[in-house]
DNA sequence: AGCACGCCGACT
DNA sequence: GTCGGCGTGCTC
């Protein structure tokens, strides 16, 4: 018996088969899909078993599989097909399509082969009558007489909450025993009294009509388009339980678990421990447990972030991905994946319904929705008491002449409100993109490409603005080209210099700063929220990672500073991230029987984006978006692809960079457009050069087949890296 | 990815 | 004369 084994180095280098031997004692154990340890060359790693055979002819001797390195861990043919689905279209090496689909427990580096954990219980060793008897003989009352007065109530007990020498005598006198169990790390319960509001009639019609696809085993993608508040996780809770009602089971994708725990606790209270959750805070044995009950098929409900996608669930009727929107559902490292395209084939392989679910879509999914590839359903309305908030845009220049740099006096007033009424805030600091943009301080003018309609990016080094897109380049002036004033900066405001500022207005008020500094703890992020819910702060400042989900009743305003920053992003996305983003902050406000506000504070008040948030005009802002990606050629009208050129020797670099774009611009279809090489966003990193080529594209019958044969060209070339990102989110 | 092999420089 | 630099190539 042989095996054709993947290496487990995450490297294209040796993205191929190595055959072994199966030992005797091995046969018919060693299956495809399952993770063994074996020699290779000189030290001994792991692999990953692809295919078992009974006859091969081998010109050398071959080697012999060490040991499987866990029985229970097999994926089966739908993802070990998946995984070559995914090199196919990432140009990843196989081995990590497989890897993100396993726990991370089980990756190469990690010798620790055993996850299980057991927990050490007593239980008695004796019918429960003979210890009855013994108890009433036995007259005095002690430590002993009450561990065995435990064990007649409950069966068995976790023997950490007993003194070691009252254990010790009892089981001389044989009357207990020990036994060792294994425990899932995590444990939930479902409640009984747990509260299911009543779906309005917008909400149970959609859940009527995708229940009836669930139940006709049909793969549908719909696209639920529901406003903030509109209701959607109920709709999805009501939903996961018919599909587990049919004996069926489902995927829940959510952005960042630690954002949405008051969505999971949900769940937990729903369905208790049928649910596994995956998300990256978890500890390896925790995921590995997760794991281990899907596999053992314990549960039916998986919620997870962007790999959870992968789970070896059986019989999937339901998959929905939640805030479908978001950037973390694209992998931006090998494989380069996206979690939509996987929920696609998957909702496919088991005829099963997919839900992507937001607020504000993607243009891409949005028109995808409106052909009619997608099922396009919508809710319109709040679905508590709330209604939607009122909407305020405040000019900073006006503001800045009175001497108010960072809080207008709109917003003041506001606060000053909120405080009187014993009422919340939330104020949202817009940070800058990663690259720095230089902005007039007096006028808000930024640098825009005459070619792209993309800021500017300002390179210190040869002090610059330049287009990554395009290459278009010029030189950095002193003063601002639009008002004069020598008042162009480079900086935005940071979450502590407003902080102080608003302790400054409001000395008394409870401000709790939430950004990447006071977060970083483990936990620190759950308990900032539950203790603003509970109302232990007044105003709630942070930046976007509290724009998303949450859920408090008691805030009725929402103030947004510098709303145009994200604007300013050299990203073809900036407006539809602008907009989604300050949507979905406004969403925050009123969503309790309080009327909300929402303040945007900005220096382009006549911004087209804005005034769509203002009026909730989304019908607007897309048709506009739309008409400007069909002129720029963007997507949802074009497809991309990005070639990242990265070496040690600038001159070197830009040469290969440039014999690759010849080489394309000779090979692929004539209708494709190629941006480049120009420089990238980020143009040094980690002291190596980096060029990109940009790829706009239709139809293109050659494209793949290029790509390919320019990635196994660079392979071997130990100077230059060439990274081809496929359907990049952004360039 | 890791590790061995191999061919050139500054040392006891 | 040798120790060791990391460039190149192989791994069933």
């Amino acid at each position: 018996m042989y095996a054709e084994v993947l290496i487990e180095y995450p490297t294209k280098k040796i993205d191929k088969y190595f055959t072994y031997l199966i030992p005797p004692n091995l046969r018919g154990i060693v299956k495809r899909g399952m993770k063994v340890k074996i020699p290779f060359n000189t030290s001994v790693i792991n692999g990953f078993v692809m295919q078992v055979f009974t006859e091969y002819q081998s010109e050398y001797e071959l080697k012999s599989i060490i040991e499987v390195v866990d029985p229970e861990l097999v994926l089966d043919d739908e993802l070990m097909d998946l995984g070559m689905y995914i090199k196919e279209k990432t140009l990843c090496p196989l081995i990590t399509a497989y890897q993100t689909m396993l726990p991370s427990s089980l990756k190469i580096k990690n010798q620790k082969t055993n996850y299980n954990y057991y927990k050490n219980f007593l239980i008695l060793n004796k019918t429960k009558e003979e210890i009855t008897n013994y108890l009433q003989n036995y007259h005095k009352k002690n430590y002993q007489t009450s561990l065995l007065q435990d064990l007649l109530v409950q069966d068995k007990v976790l023997k950490n909450n007993y003194a070691n020498h009252v254990i010790k005598a009892l089981k001389e006198k044989d009357l207990i025993k020990e036994v060792k169990e294994q425990e899932y790390r995590i444990n939930k319960n479902s409640k009984d009294d747990v509260v299911k509001h009543q779906l309005n009639s917008e909400q149970l019609n959609v859940f009527q009509k995708i229940k009836a696809n669930i139940l006709n085993d049909k793969a549908q993608t719909f696209l639920l388009e529901g406003i903030t508040g509109s209701g959607k996780t109920e709709v999805y809770l009501n939903l996961i339980n018919e599909t587990i009602k049919m004996g069926k089971t489902a995927i829940m994708l959510v952005p960042e678990i630690t954002l949405t725990m008051q969505i999971v606790d949900r769940f937990y209270e729903w369905f208790g421990s049928k649910v596994a959750i995956f998300h990256s805070a978890l500890s390896n044995g925790e995921k590995y447990d997760e794991y281990l009950k899907i596999i053992r098929g314990e549960v039916s409900i998986v919620i997870g972030t962007r790999s959870a996608i992968f789970t070896p669930l059986k019989n999937i009727g339901l998959i929905i991905i939640d805030e479908c929107h978001s950037e973390t559902f694209k992998q931006d490292n090998m494989p380069r994946y996206n979690a939509l395209d996987i929920a696609i084939k998957r909702s496919i392989y088991h005829n099963a319904s997919l839900i992507f679910g937001s607020a504000t879509p993607m243009l891409e999914e949005r028109s995808r929705a409106l052909k009619g590839v997608y099922e396009y359903l919508r809710l319109t309305k709040r679905a508590g008491m709330g209604s939607l908030p009122h909407v305020e845009i405040v000019d900073m220049l006006t503001e800045i002449k009175k001497k108010n740099f960072v809080f207008s006096e709109e917003l003041t007033n506001k606060i000053s409100q909120v405080l009187i009424n014993h009422e919340q805030a939330i104020i949202l600091l817009n940070r800058r993109g990663f690259s720095t943009t230089i902005s007039c301080a007096k006028c808000g003018f930024t640098y825009k490409c005459p070619n792209c309609d993309i800021t500017l990016t300002y390179h210190k080094s040869t002090n610059n603005l330049r287009c990554h897109y395009c290459g278009y380049y010029k030189k950095c002036e002193d003063k601002c080209p639009n008002c004069g004033e020598d008042a162009l900066n480079y900086l935005g405001m940071g979450t502590e210099k407003v902080e102080m500022e608003l302790q400054k207005l409001f000395p008394d008020a409870r401000i709790l700063r939430m950004d990447q500094d006071t977060t970083t703890k483990k936990g620190s992020h759950e308990k900032m929220i539950e203790a603003f819910k509970n109302q232990k702060y007044d105003i709630l400042l942070g930046t976007q990672m509290i724009s998303k989900g949450l859920d408090f009743p008691n805030v009725t305003l929402v103030g947004i500073l510098n709303a145009d920053n994200s604007l300013n992003i050299p990203d073809f996305r900036s407006n539809e991230k602008t907009f989604a983003l300050l949507y979905q902050a406004s969403g925050r406000a009123g969503r309790g029987n309080l009327q909300g506000n929402v303040i945007i504070q900005t220096f382009n008040p006549d911004n087209f984006v804005l005034k769509c948030v203002q009026n909730n005009d989304f019908e607007k802002f897309y048709e506009n978006e739309m008409n400007m990606r069909r002129i720029l050629k963007y997507p949802p009208y074009y497809y991309l692809v990005s070639l990242k050129i990265i070496g040690d020797d600038y001159q070197q670099t830009l040469e290969n960079a440039t014999k690759i774009c010849d080489y394309l611009k000779a090979n692929i279809d004539k209708t494709s457009i190629i941006l480049g090489p120009t420089t990238a966003n980020i143009f040094k990193l980690n002291n190596k050069y980096r060029f990109q080529i940009v790829i706009k594209y239709r139809f293109d019958a050659q494209l793949m087949a290029t790509l390919n044969y320019l990635d196994s060209i660079y392979v071997n070339d130990s100077k230059i890296n060439l990274e081809i990102d496929i359907n990049p989110l952004h360039i």
